[in-house]
DNA sequence: GCATGCTGCGTAAGCGCTTTCATAAAGGTA
DNA sequence: TACCTTTATGAAAGCGCTTACGCAGCATGC
């Protein structure tokens, strides 16, 4: 039997004038559980040494008592002396929502196993403007020289995005471009516009090959690919209402990112063209609250990052090489419809 | 003399093969100083009880180990227990590259004191979705329901933004209008048009105040306000655009926000105005990366983060309740030059 | 029958830090 | 000189967690 032991906190005679709710420890799961606060551990973290009853109990206690497991303790207790990097291209606009929405992710998954990322911008040769153990690359391309630079150093490094023969994880963007245009050909459409932004990233490159090869291959109608300065709604407003005022009049658009929906939707609206009755638009990504009533091709976001986790970790115990593909789904709201024959 | 103790990473025979640099910690700082890890914390922390030369020393061993307080373990040493929420109001625009920064400094700024934020989002009554010891709202309005709400549970809070009888911390939104206008003043301008969003959001309505008063009082020239629909770059694009398309040629806009500049900027060029010299645009807020080129009023978030955490310990401890205003600078870039008498 | 291995679990050390407590030295007062 | 403060410092406990270690208890082998 466990000796509950005395702690800092275990003050029963404390006034609490205040309405003050504590959290839960690993001790008070362990007290209630009647197991030892090892036990516990090892039950939450499914290590091996644990009788299955037991587990059981434990996981019993820890829903019962709402168990949070605290970050900061877990992070310090498990700390792996290993400083990893998340690497931005220069120029890479880094105050992007998905670029956010990533990181916070990342960090989150990292911290949970003791490991902390910081960032670090790239230096006008493109190489990152200081060392560690492991970096996360992001927004390369394909001859990006953070690559070489890595490689010849020996720092275990994984790259958002496809790529060939590196160890990489990426949504599938061709497979995200090919159910867009699956669902606007399902819908009948014929004339349609791919929106897109920079196709020197290999996700844009992807994303648009996957469309238009779908487009291609139901042998029906056109798709007019056009490009943005900018992934933003700026930019993409700013194409989209150029080409339309030069008088096109595509059924339906599939943007590259949720963002340049939002433009292509704002420009429609400035010209007077209905969404979805007039013109049908996906955008890419699912972001929160940016595409809230956008039909958009949706890439988890989180799964993203723990994959990248997983990679990071094969990097550093020097595993095989693999790239990894997630998958994406499409969300269907209410900018797309039927088309409508005229 | 203290002892220097045997720890987990002092294995001086371990051989070393990779290039793994490990972080100096407060240990280290110890012996180098020749003092004890309670006299090198009290040293960082400036609590009393220190001798000046111990102090020096301790500094100096930090400085040339180049000592970084682990934060995990900060913050596990020096847990209170406080629920600390980030409250953002209904609809906000979270993504926001503003709210990203903020959160961040915030985060980091508690973090060093063993405190948490957790985002809260508000529900469609306007109140928070979930209960918690603190609260930092943001983006509110004077009548905000939050604000009353709050105070009824008695829970602490501080509000981002100007307020009244309400404890807060904002930049100071009316001198930052105020510095505009006098830069532009200074550079000749008379015709000039505030490009904002929102008037009703406390902020953007001190710098339309702050701006469009210090023209009032200098006698000199006109002001006219266009609001976007929104504080985004395509927001101030297309306001820019179509005041531009009505024919007005103001010599300089003042945006409410760096944003806002983007767009105005990009609105200029597209209906072929040259900045600085067809028209001087002054931003808000100085975001890196966003507003790189740009003569903007910079506010600095840091500080309103750190101000933001001490008015929170002040209202944990129930201190009386006071506004604070942050000074704001201008910086002046390339977007601004003197006005061109045709 | 006893050495051997396995399994399940409690114990305790340790992650890097802050802070309380004890102690020693220095200063002040009578 | 004896006594009380005050100040500077080291020792050690504790934050919540993971995990190496060791000890039972039980099954297996010959």
């Amino acid at each position: 039997m466990p000796t509950p032991s005395r702690r800092r906190h275990d003050r029963p005679d404390e006034p609490d004038t205040t309405t003050q709710r504590r959290r839960a420890t690993i001790h008070d799961v362990a007290d209630h559980a009647g197991v030892s606060i090892g036990t516990v551990s090892r039950a939450l973290n499914d290590r091996r040494g644990v009788h299955p009853d037991t587990r059981r109990r434990v996981l019993a206690s820890a829903a019962a008592l709402a168990y949070d497991p605290d970050k900061a303790a877990r992070e310090l207790s498990n700390r792996r002396a290993v400083d990893i990097a998340l690497s931005v291209a220069h120029g890479y606009r880094r105050l992007t929502p998905f670029f956010g929405l990533f990181l916070q992710h990342l960090a989150e998954r990292l911290a949970t196993e003791g490991l902390q990322v910081r960032e670090v911008a790239s230096g006008s040769d493109g190489l990152p403007v200081r060392d560690a153990d492991a970096f996360v690359l992001l927004d390369a391309h394909p001859d990006d020289p953070r690559i070489e630079h890595l490689t010849r150093l020996g720092r275990a490094f994984v790259l958002v995005g496809h790529a060939q023969d590196v160890r990489c994880v990426a949504a599938d963007d061709e497979a995200g471009g090919r159910i867009a245009a699956e669902h606007l050909l399902r819908l009948g459409h014929v004339d349609t516009v791919h929106l897109t932004a920079d196709l020197h990233a290999q996700a844009f490159a992807d994303r648009a090959h996957g469309f238009a090869s779908a487009f291609d291959a139901a042998g029906a109608g056109q798709v007019t690919t056009i490009v943005a300065d900018d992934a933003s709604t700026l930019g993409g407003y700013r194409a989209m209402r150029a080409h339309l005022e030069r008088g096109a009049r595509p059924g339906a658009v599939f943007a590259a990112t949720d963002e340049l929906a939002i433009g292509c939707l704002t420009a429609a609206a400035d010209l007077g063209l209905r969404v979805p009755s007039d013109l049908s638009v996906v955008g890419f990504d699912d972001l929160p609250e940016i595409g809230a009533r956008l039909t958009t091709v949706r890439q988890d976001i989180d799964l993203l990052a723990r994959e990248t986790v997983t990679l990071l970790h094969e990097a550093l115990a020097g595993a095989a090489v693999r790239a990894v593909r997630l998958p994406v789904t499409l969300v269907s709201r209410g900018t797309t419809a039927e088309r409508r024959t005229r």
